[in-house]
DNA sequence: TTGCTCCTCACGTCACGTGAGGTGGC
DNA sequence: TTGCTCCTCACGTCACGTGAGGTGGC
């Protein structure tokens, strides 16, 4: 093992890192939304790295928290994937008008993503009132 | 329609109350999520009442936003049920002994559900700090 | 009576879970 | 070489969606 080598990583570590299994990355993938590995052999083990374990756990959690389907979640990422883009392009982009285009997308991309969180959130602040508010009659009964 | 009729709606109205479709329910109903609205002959059409519209509102909120399975969101309806159970005999029960103990199984139910509000909510506090962070940098960086 | 909603199968789908049988790499 | 993890089908499951064909109630 040269000190060259990347850092490669296997299914099952990627899964356990993140908190899931190989077959949800092998689903991921199947349906297109992570990259193929492009390159890998048929029956050869995929291949990943820290930058990919990164992206699955984004993933993974935008999925869980917001409660959206694959397909929602598919054309959320698109707009991630525009922004690892902007992040490859952008240090070699020296024209002033692209860098401004290329970042104001990001920003929109950011607040689409941020106004989700925003709503889920609000909603479940009023779950959590409307629980505090049993849970106040109750103790008032109790105190009686 | 005389003055005495109990205000019964049918599943479609229920659906749309709720936000949900007349198969959902029924499969809640399938699968013992929901009472099995006993005395119904077969092929006959289901009614509710404006309680079931706020039990089955309440389940699909808990669902939603926990993001959980079903099966667990039976479990904690057991205490939801036993709480509704509470509900019916506290009126007629006249042991103070008694009487307190219900009432503090209900807060038993209530905070346990108020514990897994409240850690989703730490995690899309998380995801939200995450994403606000993202866009200060973008933010700086087009402030160059 | 005409519409509309309801009913019960029953098969389809989405997002994986779970073996079955076989190959790859430290 | 021995284990372990990986591979690819492929069928199972959970939580419904979606007709198909028929009956019920304002």
């Amino acid at each position: 093992v040269s000190a060259a080598t990347v850092e490669t990583l296997r299914i099952g570590d990627v899964a356990r890192a993140v908190g899931t299994t190989p077959r949800t990355i092998r689903y991921y993938e199947e349906i297109g939304l992570l990259p193929d590995s492009t390159g890998r052999p048929a029956g050869r083990h995929r291949c990943y790295t820290a930058a990919d374990v990164d992206r699955l756990r984004e993933i993974l959690r935008l999925k869980e928290l917001l409660g959206i389907t694959l397909e929602e979640l598919r054309t959320l990422l698109e707009a991630e994937e525009a922004r690892a883009v902007i992040r490859r392009e952008l240090p070699v982009t020296d024209d002033p008008g692209e860098r401004r285009a290329l970042l104001e997308q990001a920003l929109v991309h950011l607040d689409r993503q941020l106004a989700l969180v925003d709503r889920r959130a609000a909603e479940l602040e009023r779950l959590r009132a409307d629980l505090d508010d049993r849970r106040q009659r109750v103790l008032a009964r109790l105190a009686e």
